[in-house]
DNA sequence: GAAAAAATGTTGTCATTACAACAAAGCGGA
DNA sequence: TCCGCTTTGTTGTAATGACAACATTTTTTC
């Protein structure tokens, strides 16, 4: 098991790789192996075991009885997911775990972390608390997912997202964990009136695109948009 | 202070009376009156202490540049607020804190919880875990919300928001805590678009109201319709 | 209780999107 | 390389909501 990446993920900052070892132990952790596009969780199971993402990718997606697909958000490697269930046992998921390319999850009880008594292992302590912070973290990434599609138009969504991811990756040049449908279902729009309004956009030199790699001209940072060189 | 009422909240769950005093303390709780439509916490601050709810109402609010109202959910009495910025001292808020009515406010310092070390007080850890509990049902609450402006149509919208409060407040009659500018700013819709497709599926006989009492004859339940009798 | 202010409802027009149907480009396997 | 399949882009049409302007109702204030 890759134990120097899992130290460098957010749920086990600060701990030392042998820390580390001894805790998966107390977390009961197991790897596993999927394909792509595997669902990991259904909608409506309840389920007791977190996950964190070691390789590849996933998409939370809600689909509902028309098969309308609504895509909550993507997990990257060193993340995690279903930590909110794992914390409320009783709750059932209200939307599937897919994996987008092929993945390694490492599944780990952090319900023996939290009903056993503090002391029965003196790392636990610190797991509880960065989990805290890491569902803190989620918190802000779904009120950034309703910030991108409140706005009205496919443009200023669009505007919205790419500019956070830019901000984000810290670069105009970005790349997007969506394909064009996925985009579309994460922005809540029509696949095909996105792909007319991006091409719009090109024209107009907003931004220019290629697959999954974008390069933005211009930037909308809290409500202004920013004209970028290049 | 009304410990009965403190002790009955989310966050003290499973804790005595007399340890809730003792917790008060170390979380350096100080209670605060606010009036009707006052901002508690702005836009872009930087916080250290979360606050609970004694009594009143609070909104979470996303105000952008051109005066567009976002609201993000609503605080009832018992709930806590601003709790992921407490966890994540350094992420600026992005939203503002709104009474809805007059209201009082527990603040608590949960930074000292978290910061300092385990035994200071014996009933940290209980706060912890219920913290974690907190924060994650209020995932749940975002991704609700989510839920109720994914659709497209302001009837749709209207129905999974309604039928929501219905299911969470066990019966078909129901009081909502938004006026209907706020319900608007809540679903992301126009407010005079609101009204009239309200009164539309009035005249149609799918649900009566009237201020903020709602009665519904029909409920979206998991994507189904369902006709209610009366 | 009258006047003013705020909230809610109504209506018509215009902009924008969803939807459908199809075209073109990209990709994988034989 | 050719074929079939998937993804992405294009276009036209119908439906829907935003917006503005105004009417009506409700609440507040004096």
């Amino acid at each position: 098991m890759d134990y120097k990446f899992i130290t460098k993920t957010g749920l086990f900052k600060g701990v030392t790789e042998e820390e580390t070892k001894a805790m998966l132990k107390c977390l009961g952790a197991e790897e596993k192996k999927f394909p792509k596009d595997y669902t990991i969780y259904h909608m409506g199971q309840t389920i007791r075991r977190m996950g964190l993402l070691l390789k590849g990718g996933i998409n939370i997606v809600r689909t509902d009885v028309w098969g309308n697909a609504n895509i909550l958000g993507h997990i990257l490697p060193g993340e995690v997911f279903a930590e909110t269930y794992a914390c409320n046992p009783n709750e059932p998921m209200i939307s599937d775990v897919i994996t987008t390319s092929e993945s390694a999850v490492l599944f780990l009880d952090v319900g023996k972390v939290l009903q056993t008594c503090v002391s029965s292992c003196s790392h636990h302590e610190r797991l509880i608390r960065n989990l805290l912070t890491v569902l803190s973290l989620k918190n802000l990434n779904l009120s950034q997912k309703i910030n991108h599609i409140t706005p009205k138009t496919i443009r200023e969504r669009l505007l919205s997202y790419l500019s956070w991811e830019a901000v984000k990756q810290g670069k105009q040049h970005i790349d997007i964990p969506f394909s064009r449908q996925q985009l579309a279902d994460y922005l809540s729009v029509d696949r095909s009136a996105l792909s007319s309004e991006l091409s719009k956009m090109q024209r107009e030199g907003l931004l220019s695109y290629k697959k999954n790699h974008f390069i933005l001209r211009e930037i909308k940072v809290d409500g202004e948009y920013l004209k970028l060189k290049e």
